[in-house]
DNA sequence: CTATGATTCAAACGAACGTATGAATCATAG
DNA sequence: CTATGATTCATACGTTCGTTTGAATCATAG
């Protein structure tokens, strides 16, 4: 067995086209970016995954298997230390968007390479790659679902699940769009090097998807169906 | 002169691309899908507008030169209302984003469509169309950080500038990914025909909104980043 | 009417795409 | 060592891409 190169060759292209699929999206990137960048013949893709789409799938699958059983971890622990009560929505939100955002500190794991690709994979699925998604993520989405309508029963389940939508964009935004918001808006941002940029990334949107989550409930307008 | 067929041909030709790149990206679409969509020949689009990227500006300024100078309109109309003093945060949101979602009602204005194409976009971004919209984009985003920093004096503008970025993700996001919620997540929304959708989406959205920019700020843990 | 400029049309261009092929090269087992 | 299966390689296939071309068709002015 010949593995040592076999592995080798298939972390290079998975970390080559992780990136690429990041900087322009999968339809922008070609095959031979890929293999160029990960300097490997242009046979190799084909040969160790079988086709473009494969690929893809795998740049996912490498990294939300682990993401999405950690998300499970920390519910495990912090529904054992509530021992049968309720989450606080702080924990929730923490679970599923922290556990996120601490992947950008792990090199291991992707770091932001990943998470801006998942950020702009989440608005601009191709059709396969949302069906894709949509079976990894079910069990985890199914769980967090449940506990938030545990953690506030006065709100309507529709409501949460809205706020549950908003809180994703916010955060697939924020990791997206790190450069782009510079671009758009051409603000500055006085103090901060890139280093220094996530670590307060973390707590300002936690700060801000927790002040949605708990925002007063909307009064629809008078010529609504629903009467208040 | 025979401008009836032109513009005629012109218009029929945005519709198509903007439905498209929509649906498919920009780099998902192709000139024969466009041409074909829009019954004209494939000759047309270079013969119209020089080039596909041309066609893609041309797409985004027909729509987004009315929307600015709205939200233009809507800010001057409240800053009279105000006669000097600080607007709002509400006040402002609803000129930014209450402006952008209201287009979805108007199909003269490209209605949903369009809005998704852009919600899409603002996380796609090819770099010339970057280019573009911050060019397209800087008059009233500059306008807008100036009442939201005299409306929020106690703000850090830093802070200010990220919870923006948030806004725009959350509404982003929420435009854009209308279905795409549905099948990440496969939750049901047990109420609520498409028609009714939009009209609850913009007072839920607001809402969210306005709870995420005014939420107590974070507080800065050196040493974790971790919040517990 | 004819003349003229604008528009549409069918057809083709070279380039780049994802994929497939078969020979060359490698690591290892026997 | 040789044999064997895994991997890499150069090369080519058939398609589709955005764009270009020059002739045909149209609407209008003189």
């Amino acid at each position: 067995m010949a593995e040592a190169r076999t592995v080798d060759t298939r972390e290079r292209i998975l970390d080559a086209a992780e990136r690429l699929f990041m900087a322009h999206g999968y339809e922008g990137t070609s095959m031979r970016q890929i293999t160029g960048e990960a300097n490997v013949n242009l046979a190799a893709v084909n040969y160790h995954f079988g086709s473009k789409e494969s690929l893809m799938q795998e740049v996912f699958r490498r990294r939300l298997d682990w993401l999405n059983e950690e998300r499970m971890r920390v519910l495990d622990a912090y529904e054992k230390e509530a021992g049968g009560n309720p989450l606080k929505p702080s924990q929730i939100v923490d679970g599923f968007f922290g556990t996120l955002l601490r992947m950008a500190d792990e090199d291991d794991h992707g770091g932001m390479t990943f998470l801006r690709l998942l950020g702009r994979t989440l608005t601009e699925p191709s059709e396969f790659i949302r069906t894709f998604l949509a079976h990894e993520y079910k069990p985890v989405m199914d769980r967090y679902k449940e506990v938030l309508f545990r953690a506030l029963p006065e709100v309507p389940k529709a409501e949460i699940v809205w706020r549950f939508h908003f809180m994703l964009g916010a955060t697939s935004y924020a990791i997206a769009g790190t450069d782009a918001l510079r671009l758009v808006t051409d603000w500055q941002i006085e103090e901060e090097d890139s280093t220094d940029r996530l670590d307060r990334l973390v707590p300002r949107l936690m700060s801000f998807l927790l002040g949605g989550l708990r925002a007063p409930l909307p009064q629809f307008d008078p010529s609504a169906v629903n009467p208040k």
